[in-house]
DNA sequence: TTCTTTCCATACGGTAGCGTATGGTATTTT
DNA sequence: AAAATACCATACGCTACCGTATGGAAAGAA
């Protein structure tokens, strides 16, 4: 009774549930939390389940390493497509990775950072991660009129920040942010 | 024989070997490797004198947060005594946490600053280092002539790029995180 | 030296989680 | 319907680690 409830009919999982379920716990508690064991028990399921879904709780791992690359990816993509206003997308994406609702994302981004320090895999999807934000960054600025060099540095002055902010601010001193955000963009 | 020693005549331990120990873990392993048997295992002693030094492992890693931020705090103010030159110095700091030597320390911040999400004694901890470095950093900005506040936004948008770059820069491109760094201080 | 305190070794019980084995129930295919 | 496949439950052995209990050695105090 005391017990996250499934939905009703049973419907049988797949992969796609088992790693949505394994970043819910990595948000919370980290990679410690991402235990094959526990998340069953969130899914209101047995161990059985996975290892028919996965080799071992390592190839859930390498899975949430892909997936979170591809999203980021796609969820970059998708932010950087209305280009109609260059300075107010900068704006909007500093606040889209500082404000509370992204609390869940960035944990998960942060953790995922941690281990790219040890493990390849994570320091891949990390790296195709960067390598598309620096370029969409980067020509948000060239289009506000730096040229090539500049714009890089700048977009790499401007995804720093976004991150180290969300290190510090102790989610109190918005207008901290807001200032320290109009030096870089303005 | 494939063990790491320790030297000879077996100096007796105090908090402060198994603290320096768990640090050590920390930096590689996260928060998985700060655990009390492996560490005594690598210390060349056993579990016995852990737990006449603490009570459970929570202490231990409750000791570590105190002792880290004692450490930063004293590393700040020791880094930003010598004011004559300002602006070198703020370079000189962009650089202590972006080259390679002191990935440990990196590591170990990163790692505390995870666990602060959850934990209210890690962000105790961050929370106090955090307003010594900001304010070491706003004063060296006003040095260059900022006015307050302009100086504390500088300050904050130096110290977020500061570990923001350590989580994004894969080691390689110097070249522009020497023109981001020109773009805060000039 | 003898006593006391400080520090560590050894041994133990207990739990959490990994991975496997095997059988059972849906679900699809033929 | 029968057979094959996809998915999950149950049960098990195993290892790593936690924390405790207790005794003993080393170092200092008496």
């Amino acid at each position: 009774m005391a017990q996250t409830a499934r939905v009703k009919k049973l419907p049988r999982l797949d992969k796609r549930a088992w790693i949505a379920a394994a970043f819910a716990e990595l948000a919370q508690h980290g990679w410690d939390g991402v235990r094959v064991e526990p998340i069953a028990a969130i899914l209101g399921i047995t161990k059985g389940s996975f290892y028919w879904h996965f080799a071992d709780r390592d190839a859930l791992i390498a899975a949430m390493f892909i997936r979170w690359a591809e999203g980021r990816v796609r969820a970059i993509r998708h932010e950087t497509e209305d280009d109609a206003d260059p300075r107010a997308l900068l704006y909007r994406l500093i606040d889209l990775y500082a404000r509370g609702p992204n609390a869940q994302g960035l944990a998960i981004e942060l953790a995922i950072r941690g281990l790219a320090r040890s493990d390849s895999r994570a320091a891949d999807a990390v790296a195709m991660v960067d390598g598309e934000r620096l370029a969409r960054v980067s020509a948000l600025f060239a289009k506000l009129g730096s040229k090539a060099s500049e714009s890089e540095a700048k977009a790499f002055l401007f995804y720093a920040f976004v991150f180290g902010q969300s290190l510090i601010a102790g989610r109190r001193d918005a207008s901290l942010r807001a200032a320290a955000s109009a030096l870089i963009v303005e």
